[in-house]
RNA sequence: GCGGGAUUAGCUCAGCGGUAGAGCACUUCGUUGACAUCGAAGGGGUCACAAGUUCGAUCCUUGUAUCUCGCACCA
C-alpha cells in the first residue's frame, strides 16, 4: 500500500488505542534487564479540569522525557492521576446543582453533597484524562491515582490506591511529632466559600480605595497642645486639640478597635499617651473608650502618625494587639457580614468598657463571643456598613476637615451662582490600596480570628532547604533555586484546615477536658470543660477512642465503654459518667485538609505508601518533576518538606520549572481578554505532533512561552515534510527489503556522509535532553531532517537511484531506509504519532516503543577518511558531479545548488534543474 | 520596599569570550519527478546605553535606562 495523505485525527485515535492495547505505557515496558529506573509524577490536574495550554505544554515535556527514557531501556514509570481540588470542585458541583435546579449544598447536607460530588466525578471527572490521551501522553493509566481515593464514601472502582489512608496517616504522624498544631489565629478568610485559606491562595491586587481621616475625641473633653514641626525642628503648627486624628481605609472595623497606637518617639502625642479616647461610632451613650498606647509599628510620617488597633481584622494590628494585650473584637460572621449574634450592643459595650478600664479580666474565648457591632449596623454587608459608618461620623462632625479646593466664596455669596459648596470638606484621600482577593472566589479576603490547624513549617523547612543547597535536589532553571530559598527562608505557618466538605476530614476528635480540683473542704472533684476540649488524634475512630479511654479513665470511676445510642455513633463515644451522670460525647473536627496537604504527598501516596510496595522501593525517589513555576510554593516546596518529614527522603532528583504559556503577544491567556487558545482546537487543526513540537521548541530553560499558531502550522508542515521524505523512499523501493536494525555498510560518499550526520544529530538530541534543553533537541531535529536529510541527502540520492549501478542502488536503498528509520526514532519522543504511523505503514513492522534508542557516535559512523563535515560535504558534491557526468548532464547544470554554492564550485546557472 | 527575569533581524525568540543564528514575515525566481503544508536565491542587526576586565566583549563585572514577573506593604 502506498503512503496516502497523513490524516492526523484518524491516525492519532487509532495509534493511541494500539499503544494502550499493547501495554506500551505500563511501568517497566521496554525496560532492559537490570535497567536503571526513571520515574515522573504528573502534576495532578484538578479533577474538574479541562486541558488548557499549560497542561498541553507541561505534559508534552514530560512525555518527551518519558518516551526518551523508555526507548533507552530505562525501567520507566509516568504516574498519572488527578487532584480532588477541594474548593474548585466544591464550587463546580455547587454551581451545577444550582443550574439543574437541584437542592443546594446546605440543603443536601454533608454526606449527600459529597455523594453528589462522587457522582459528578464518575460522570465527567475523566475529561482531562481523555484529553491528555489526545495529546499522546504515555502515562501508565492502569495506575491512575486520585487524591481522594479510599476516602469514606468513595466508590470502590473510582481509582486505584488508597490515598486517603496515606494522607490521614501523615496527619497523625505529624501531629504526634508536634509538627501540626491547632490555634486561634488571624487567618485569611474567604467570605464566599466561608473557609480559611492559606497565604498562597490570596492574591493582592491594587484597587482604587479611600483613606478617611476621623477624630477620636479624648475622654472627658480633655485637651492637649498639638505641635507639628518640620524637618528642621521648626514649629509649623500649634493648636489645642480635644481629639486624636486617625486615618483608616476600613472605617467599618473601627467598631472593633482596642486601642490607638503611636510611635514611642512621636512627640506630638506624648502628652496624651496613656489617656483614653473615644471611638466615634455607635450610640453616643455607649461609646467605648480605648487607650492611647505606644508601639514600634506606627510610622510617624504616615497619615497622622496614629493608628487604630483592630486586632481581629488586620494582620499588623493583630501583632500590636498581641504585644500590648489589647482585646481583639471580632465584628464579622463567616460571610463577612456584620455580626448579628450575641447580646445587645449596650450590654456588650459595657463589658468592653470594663475591660478597657482594667476592671474586668478577659480571655480569648470571652472576647470572641462578644459582639460589639452597634444594633443598627448588625447584619449589614461589610461594605454597606462602611458607608453607614462614614456617613454617620461625617454627619456628627467628627471627620477631620480640610479646605475645599472647589470652594468659591464669591460664587457662594451670589444667590444666582450658589452651588452649596462648603468651605471645608471631610478629609478623604483617594488612594490606590492593595486589597487581598481569594484566588478562586475573587472576593475580598477578610482577616478573621478563628481556630485553625497549622503546620509548623519552621520545624520542617530545614531539610527542604538543605536538600537543594547541597545539590541533592536540583532546580532548573537556576533562578528557581533563588526563588525557592527566598520563600522557604521566610516561611510562615501553613494553615491547613478548610471549612469545606469536599476533602480529607481532619482525624481529630474532641472531648471535654477534665481537671482534678481539690476543693476548699479538702474533697476532690473533676472540672469538666467543653470550651477548651482535649484532642484525640488517630488514624481511625478506634485509635482516637483508645486515647479517650486512657484520658478519661483515670479521672473517675470509668470502668468501661458503652456504645453510644446516638445517630452519629461513629463520632461519639460513651463513657459513664461525667459530672451530670451523662455519657461523655466526643465530636469530630468537621474541617477538611487543604488540598495541597494531600497533593504534597503525591509521590509517596501514589506509590502505595505507607505499604512497603515494590513500586515504592523501585520508583521512589522519583527522577524528574516537570511543572509550572507558579506552583513552586504551593506544591514543589511542600512536597519537599513533607516527603522529607515523613519518609526522610527527597521526593525527586530534579525539578524543571517552566513559565506560563502566553498568547502570541505575550499576554496572559484569560477568558475576559478572549485570547484563550484551546489546545484541543490546535490538535484538531494541526495535529498533536505539531502542537508537541511547538511546545518542545518553545521550551528553552527559563524562556518565555509565547504561543504563536503560525509556528504550530510550521511544525505541521515539518510533519508533512517528513511524510514526503518517507514517500520518496517508498517510491524508490527503499522499504522493499525487510527491516533490519543493523547499521548498513556504505561505500558511496553521500551514504557515508549521511550516516555521520545522523550520528551527530543523535548526539545533539541526547545532549540537549540530558540538559533539559527541549528547544535544542527540537531545533537539532528540525534542522537535520529538513535542512540536511531532505534538502541534501535526498537530492544526492536522486542521481544514484536514477542511474547508479545495481550495487550502488541497493546500498543507497538500505542506507536511506535506515536513515529515515533513525530520523523517526529520534523524532519519536516529540512527534510520536506521525513517526509511529510511518513505522507501521512502511518502515518497520513493529511498535516504535520497541525500537531502542541509538547509541552510536559520530566517530563510530563517520568514515575514517573524512574527519570533518566539510570533507564529507565536498565528497558528496563530488558524488553529485560524477553522477551528473554519468548522466551526461551539461556542465553548469545544478543538481544540488546549495552543495555547489557552499563549496564555491560554480555559479548556479539553472537552479533546481536536472 | 525585597527578590527574580528580560533588552539580539520587521515580529517571536535561540545563542555564544574569537566571521551574528532560527522560524515567521518580506523581495525575486521556479510547479509535469518526495514535498506549493514546496523549492532556489536574497535583503535585513552599533546584539538597550555607559564604563571596566581581556590580545579580543553581544557574551564576564559594575552602573544606568526601560520592560516584566513573584513576594510583601503603611493605618
Amino acid at each position: 500500500m502506498a503512503l496516502g495523505k497523513f490524516n492526523a485525527a484518524e491516525v492519532e485515535a487509532r495509534i493511541y488505542a494500539d499503544w494502550e492495547a499493547a501495554g506500551c505505557f505500563a511501568a517497566g515496558a521496554n525496560a532492559r534487564t537490570d535497567a536503571a529506573t526513571y520515574s515522573v509524577m504528573i502534576p495532578p490536574p484538578n479533577v474538574t479540569g479541562v486541558l488548557h495550554m499549560g497542561h498541553a505544554f507541561n505534559n508534552t515535556l514530560q512525555d518527551v522525557m518519558v518516551r526518551w527514557h523508555r526507548m533507552r531501556g530505562f525501567d520507566t514509570l509516568w504516574q498519572p492521576g488527578t487532584d480532588h481540588a477541594g474548593i474548585a470542585t466544591q464550587m463546580v458541583v455547587e454551581r451545577r446543582l444550582a443550574e439543574t435546579q437541584q437542592p443546594s449544598r446546605t440543603k443536601l447536607g454533608r454526606d449527600a453533597f459529597t455523594q453528589k460530588i462522587w457522582e459528578w466525578k464518575a460522570e465527567s471527572g475523566g475529561t482531562i484524562v481523555s484529553q491528555l490521551k489526545r495529546l499522546g501522553a504515555s502515562c501508565d493509566w492502569s495506575r491512575e491515582a486520585f487524591t481522594m481515593s479510599g476516602a469514606p464514601g468513595a466508590p470502590q472502582d473510582v481509582s486505584s490506591g488508597n490515598f486517603h489512608d496515606a494522607v490521614i496517616k501523615v496527619f497523625v504522624e505529624m501531629y504526634n511529632k508536634g509538627l501540626i498544631y491547632r490555634g486561634k489565629r488571624l487567618v485569611n478568610w474567604d467570605p464566599h466559600f466561608e473557609t480559611a485559606i492559606s497565604d498562597l491562595e490570596v492574591e493582592n491586587i491594587e484597587v482604587a480605595g479611600h483613606m478617611w481621616h476621623f477624630k477620636y475625641p479624648l475622654a472627658g473633653g480633655a485637651t492637649y497642645e498639638y505641635v507639628e514641626k518640620d524637618e528642621d525642628g521648626i514649629e509649623i503648627l500649634r493648636e489645642t486639640r480635644d481629639y486624636i486624628s486617625i486615618a483608616t481605609t476600613r472605617p467599618e472595623t473601627m467598631l472593633g478597635d482596642g486601642a490607638v497606637a503611636v510611635h514611642p518617639s512621636d512627640e506630638r502625642y506624648a502628652p496624651i499617651v496613656g489617656k483614653l479616647c473615644e471611638i466615634p461610632v455607635g450610640p453616643k451613650e455607649h461609646r467605648r473608650l480605648i487607650p492611647i498606647i505606644t508601639d514600634e509599628y506606627p510610622d510617624k510620617d504616615f497619615g497622622s502618625g496614629a493608628v487604630k488597633i483592630t486586632g481581629a481584622h488586620d494582620f499588623n494590628d493583630y501583632q500590636v494587639a498581641k504585644r500590648g494585650n489589647i482585646p481583639m473584637y471580632n465584628l464579622m460572621d463567616t460571610r463577612a457580614d456584620m455580626r448579628a449574634d450575641g447580646n445587645p450592643y449596650a450590654v456588650e459595650a459595657a463589658i468592653a468598657q470594663k475591660i478597657a478600664n482594667g476592671e474586668q479580666d478577659f480571655d480569648e474565648a470571652m472576647i470572641a463571643a462578644m459582639n460589639l457591632v452597634p444594633d443598627e449596623y448588625r447584619g449589614l454587608d461589610r461594605f454597606d456598613a462602611r458607608k453607614r459608618v462614614v456617613a454617620d461620623i461625617i454627619a456628627e462632625g467628627l471627620a477631620v476637615m480640610v479646605d475645599n479646593p472647589d470652594f468659591d466664596a464669591e460664587a457662594e455669596a451670589d444667590p444666582d451662582r450658589r452651588v452649596g459648596n462648603l468651605p471645608t470638606i471631610p478629609k478623604v484621600e483617594n488612594k490606590p490600596i492593595m486589597q487581598p482577593f481569594g484566588d478562586r472566589s475573587k472576593v475580598v479576603i477578610e482577616p478573621l480570628l478563628t481556630d485553625q490547624w497549622f503546620v509548623d513549617t519552621d520545624k520542617i523547612v530545614g531539610p527542604a532547604l538543605d536538600a537543594v543547597r547541597n545539590g541533592d535536589v536540583k532546580i532548573l532553571p537556576e533562578s528557581g533555586q533563588k526563588v525557592y530559598y527566598h520563600w522557604l527562608e521566610n516561611i510562615e505557618p501553613w494553615c491547613i484546615s478548610r471549612q469545606l466538605w469536599w476533602g480529607h476530614q481532619i482525624p481529630v476528635w474532641y472531648g471535654p477536658s477534665v481537671t482534678h480540683v481539690t476543693n476548699d473542704d479538702g474533697t476532690a472533684s473533676d472540672d469538666w470543660d467543653t470550651q477548651n476540649p482535649v484532642h484525640f488524634c488517630g488514624a481511625t475512630m478506634d485509635e482516637a477512642l483508645a486515647q479517650a479511654v486512657d484520658y478519661y479513665q483515670p479521672s473517675g470511676a470509668f470502668g468501661y465503654l458503652l456504645p453510644d445510642e446516638a445517630e452519629n455513633a461513629e463520632a461519639s463515644i460513651s463513657i459513664p459518667f461525667d459530672e451530670h451522670g451523662q455519657p461523655v460525647r466526643l465530636w469530630r473536627d468537621p474541617d477538611v485538609l487543604d488540598t495541597w496537604f494531600s497533593s504534597g504527598l503525591w509521590p509517596i501516596g501514589t506509590l502505595g505508601w505507607p505499604e512497603d510496595t515494590p513500586e515504592l522501593a523501585k520508583y521512589f525517589p522519583t527522577s524528574d518533576l516537570i511543572t509550572g513555576q507558579d506552583i513552586l510554593f504551593f506544591w514543589v516546596a511542600r512536597m519537599m518538606m513533607m516527603q522529607l518529614a515523613v519518609v526522610d527522603q527527597k521526593p525527586f532528583d530534579t525539578v524543571y520549572l517552566h513559565g506560563l504559556v502566553r498568547d502570541a503577544k505575550g499576554k496572559k491567556m484569560s477568558k475576559s481578554t478572549g485570547n484563550v487558545v484551546d489546545p484541543l482546537d490546535l490538535i484538531d487543526e494541526y495535529g498533536a505532533d505539531a502542537l508537541r513540537f511547538a511546545s518542545a521548541a518553545m521550551a528553552s530553560l527559563g524562556g518565555t512561552l509565547k504561543l504563536d499558531t503560525q509556528r504550530i502550522a510550521g511544525y505541521r508542515n515539518f510533519g508533512t515534510k517528513l511524510w514526503n521524505a518517507a514517500s520518496f523512499g517508498e517510491r524508490n523501493g527503499t522499504f522493499d527489503v525487510p527491516h533490519s536494525d543493523a547499521i548498513p555498510d556504505a561505500t558511496l560518499t553521500p551514504n557515508r556522509w549521511i550516516k555521520g550526520e545522523i550520528a551527530r544529530t543523535r548526539e545533539a538530541v541526547d545532549t540537549a535532553l540530558t540538559d533539559y534543553r527541549f528547544n535544542d533537541a527540537a531545533s537539532a531535529l528540525y534542522g537535520f531532517v529538513w535542512g540536511t536529510f531532505c534538502d541534501w541527502y535526498i537530492e544526492l540520492t536522486k542521481p544514484i537511484f536514477d542511474s547508479g549501478s545495481e550495487a550502488e542502488i541497493a546500498e543507497t536503498k538500505a542506507v536511506y531506509a535506515w536513515g529515515l528509520d533513525q530520523c523517526l526514532i529520534l523524532l519519536h519522543p516529540i512527534m510520536p504519532f506521525i513517526t509511529e504511523e510511518l513505522w507501521g505503514q512502511k518502515v518497520r513492522p513493529k511498535r516504535l516503543i520497541h525500537a531502542d534508542w541509538p547509541t552510536y557516535t559520530a566517530a563510530d559512523l563517520a568514515a575514517p577518511d573524512a574527519d570533518s563535515e566539510l570533507g564529507w560535504v565536498t565528497g558528496a558534491i563530488d558524488a553529485v558531479r560524477s553522477a551528473r557526468a554519468q548522466m551526461h548532464v551539461p556542465a553548469g547544470t545544478c543538481i544540488c545548488a546549495r552543495a555547489e554554492r557552499t563549496a564555491s564550485i560554480a555559479p548556479v546557472t539553472q537552479p533546481n534543474s536536472l
